[in-house]
DNA sequence: TATGAATGAGGATTCATTCAT
DNA sequence: TATGAATGAATCCTCATTCAT
C-alpha cells in the first residue's frame, strides 16, 4: 500500500529494507557528498531498480536522512557509551570519549563522513525551521558539556566555559572525520592520542600538567612544592 | 558560450560587476545555505535582472564559488595578518590569530558563514577531483601549522602534533562560525577569550600551568626555579 | 495478473468486499474529489491494509468507478422510481422526479457528490473512447426525456425540446449536488420546492401560469373564463 | 532569470508566450480533459521543446490554470457584455445572456469546454482551500443573480429564488458546453432558442403566458384586459 | 555588456498495477 | 483471499547554462 504503515508495527522485510536503504544512503552520502546523494544514486547502490521503492519505505527524503542520522548516532552511542561510562573520573571519561569516538570512526568511516556531510548541509536556520535531526547535534554537545561540568565540580577540571570546550572538542573530532573522508589511510590512533592529550591539557585545573589521562587525576603534582 | 574577457585584462566595469556578484553570493550563501544559493537568488540579491549575467562573468558556478572563497580568504588575511605578524612570540601570535579571526567574524559574519557553508558542502573527494578552492582550506591549516612549529622550535610550546593542533584550532574557530549563523547575537568576544585561553593551555610546554592568556607566554620558561 | 473470479459466479465474501470497496470509493471521491481519490485513500477508508486487494477485486480503476456509478444509479433509481411511477400525470411525475432526486441527495449526499465528480472528470471524448459508465449519464437523460415527451403528448406540457429540457433539469439537479459538496448544511427542501416550481412553469403548456407545483396540473386549461 | 519578473512589467515576448501557452493549455484541456492535461501535453501542443519553459513563464500549474480561467472569463465577458448591457428590460437582458453565452460557445468551443473541465475538477472544498480561480464561478453566478433580482424589482419577473434560478441558468448553459465537447457539430443556435424560451417561461411573472422570448417582456403587464 | 528567453537534464514524489507468499 | 513488497511510468518543478538580441 502506498500509505506507509504506522511506525509501530513493521514487518521483518520492511525493517530489513529500511535498514538496507539507510545503509546505502550512508554509503552514498559518504562517497558523493550530501548534495549529490539523490534517490537515484542511493537506489543504485542499494541494488534497487526504482527510486519509487525508497519513497515507498520512507515518507520523504527528510525522513530518510533522519534515519541516517539516527542510525549513526545510535551506532556511535552503542559503541562509545560502555567504555565512557566505565571510566572513573572526569579526565578518564574525557579521554575515553575522544578515543572511542575516533575508534568508532576507524571502524565506521562512512557513518562519520555521512553525518558530517548531513549536518554541514543544514541551512543556517535563522528561523528555527531546521529539520528534526538537527537536534541530535545539539544533544551530543549538551551531553559532552555536562560531562565537563561534572569534572569541574569535582575539581578535576579547571575553569573554562564548558560549552565552548564541548563545542571545540566536538569540532576537533568532526574535523578528523573530514580528513578521513579525503584520506582513508590516515592513522586515526595517533590522532586519538594527540587529541586526548590536547584536551587533557586544555581542561586541566590550573597548575596541573595533565600530561596523560589518568595520572592527571592522581598525580597533579602541584607546581609549588 | 560567448567570448569572455581573458583573466588578464579586465575592464573596470568587469571588475566591479564581478565583485558585486561575489558579494551577493556571499550574502546569499550565508543567508540560505549553500544548497539553496541558486543563481536566481544571487542575481536577485545583486539587483541583477538575469542570471545570464552571472554566467557571462563567471565561467561556471565553480568559478564563482572559487572567487567567493578567495574574497573571504583575502579579506580575512588582510584583516588578521598585520596584528598576527606584529605579535612577538609564538604564544602571542597564536592568541592574536584566534582573537583576530573571531573579530573578523564579528565584523564580517556573512563572509565566515559563507565559507563555512562552502567548505562543508565539498564532496568527500576520494578521487582528488576537488574543486580548486578546496586548496585554500589546506593552505590556511598549513600556515597555522607553521606558526605552531615555530613556537615549538623556540621552546615556547610543548610537544604535540602541530598538524593536529592546527586542524583543531581551525575547527574550533569554524565552529564558532556555525553558531554565529544560527545566533547572530552571540558574544564573540567572550568566546575569543575562552578559545584563546583554551589553546594557550593546550599548547603550553609541559609544566606550565598557562592558566590565563598572556602570562602563559611570558612564564613559559620559568619551570626550573 | 492473478486469476480473478469470473463475473458470473461470485462468492458471498467477494460480493461483500466489492460492495465495501465501492462504498469506500464513494466516500473518498465525495470527500477528496475524483482527482485525489487514489487507491491508497480508498483502501484506507475501507479499512484495507493493501491497495492490492482493490486490484484483486476490480480489473482496473475504471471498473471500480463503473461500479461506483452503478451503485449510485441503482440506489437512486430504487429510491426515486416508486414515487415517480406512482405519480399520476406528467406534471406530478416531473415534480416527483425533482423532489425525490433532491431527497435522495439529502439522505445520500456522498453518493451524489461522488457521481457528480466522476461524471465531470470524464474526458471530453471526441473519439468515442469514453469509459462504459459514461452511458449512465445519457441513460438518465433519455429516461427523463421520455417522461417529458409523454407530458407533451398528453397536452399537459407545452412545446419545447424535450431533450434540452431534460438536460437542463438534470443539470439543475446536479448543480445542487455541487453546492451540497461545499455546504452540507444547505436547505435541500427549499431548493426542491424552487426547482419544482421553476420547471413547472418552464414546461407548462402555453397560457398556463403554473405558479406553484401541484395546481399547475389541475388548473392548466383554465385561461379563458 | 528563473525568478519570474513582477506581474507589472512584462516584455512583449513574455506576454506573447504566456498567451500562447494559455491557448495551448485551453486546447489541451478541451481535448484531453483536465486530468490528462500535463505540462508535457501542453508543451507539445504549444510547439515547445521543454516543459521547463512553462515553468519559466508560470510560477506553478495553478497559476497557469488561473490564467486559463481568466482568459476564458475575460473573453467571454468581452463577447457577451455589450449586447447584454445594450438590452432594455430584464427579459431581454436574460435572453441576451443566454443567447450570447451560447454564441460565444459556438465561436470558442475549446474555451468553454476547458473551463467546464477545470471547474468540475475542483475538489469539493469543504475547507475553503479552493484555488483562487474558483471565485470566478461564484462571481458569474452573483452577477446573473443580480440581473434577475432587478427584473423582479421591476415587476417584470415573477417570484422565485434568484439564487436558485441563477444557478440553474448557469448550469443549463454549462451543460450545453459538456455536450458540445462530445459533439462539435451540434446546432447551438437551436439550443439557444430553446433555453431562452425555457427561462423566459420560468421567470415570467405569474399569469403571463410568456410563450416566446421577446413578447414576454412587452406583454408582461397585460394581465388585466 | 546586459537582458530575457529557452533548453534539457535531473530532482523527489505519486500512483495503479503486479506478484510472491 | 489477503497482504505487503516492488515496479516503472508519469507528475510538476528547479537549475545552470546557452544564445539571440
Amino acid at each position: 500500500m502506498q500509505a506507509r504503515p504506522s511506525e509501530q508495527r513493521r514487518t521483518f522485510t520492511e525493517t530489513a529494507r529500511r535498514a538496507q536503504i539507510v545503509a546505502a544512503a550512508i554509503d552514498t552520502i559518504a562517497e558523493l557528498g550530501y548534495a549529490q546523494a539523490s534517490f537515484a544514486q542511493i537506489a543504485r547502490r542499494a541494488g534497487l531498480s526504482s527510486t519509487g521503492l525508497i519513497s515507498y519505505h520512507f515518507a520523504s527524503k527528510d525522513e530518510l536522512i533522519e534515519q541516517v542520522v539516527e542510525e549513526v548516532v545510535t551506532a556511535g552511542a552503542a559503541f562509545t557509551a560502555p567504555r565512557i561510562e566505565a571510566a572513573v573520573g572526569a579526565g578518564r571519561k574525557l579521554r575515553a570519549y575522544v578515543e572511542d569516538n575516533l575508534e568508532f570512526m576507524a571502524s565506521h568511516p562512512a557513518h562519520i563522513v555521512a553525518v558530517a556531510q548531513v549536518f554541514s548541509a543544514l541551512p543556517p536556520d535563522r528561523s528555527g525551521q531546521a529539520p528534526p535531526y538537527a537536534a541530535w547535534h545539539e544533544l551530543g554537545i549538551a551531553h559532552l558539556e555536562e560531562m565537563l561540568r561534572e569534572g569541574q565540580r569535582a575539581g578535576e577540571f579547571g575553569r573554562f566555559s564548558a560549552r565552548v570546550m564541548a563545542i571545540t572538542i566536538r569540532a576537533a573530532i568532526d574535523a578528523v572525520g573530514y580528513r578521513l573522508a579525503g584520506d582513508p589511510e590516515m592513522d586515526l590512533r595517533a590522532d586519538a592520542r594527540e587529541l586526548s592529550a590536547l584536551f587533557a591539557r586544555a581542561t586541566a585545573s590550573s597548575g596541573t600538567g595533565a600530561s596523560g589521562g589518568s595520572p592527571a587525576v592522581k598525580g597533579s603534582h602541584r607546581r609549588s612544592p
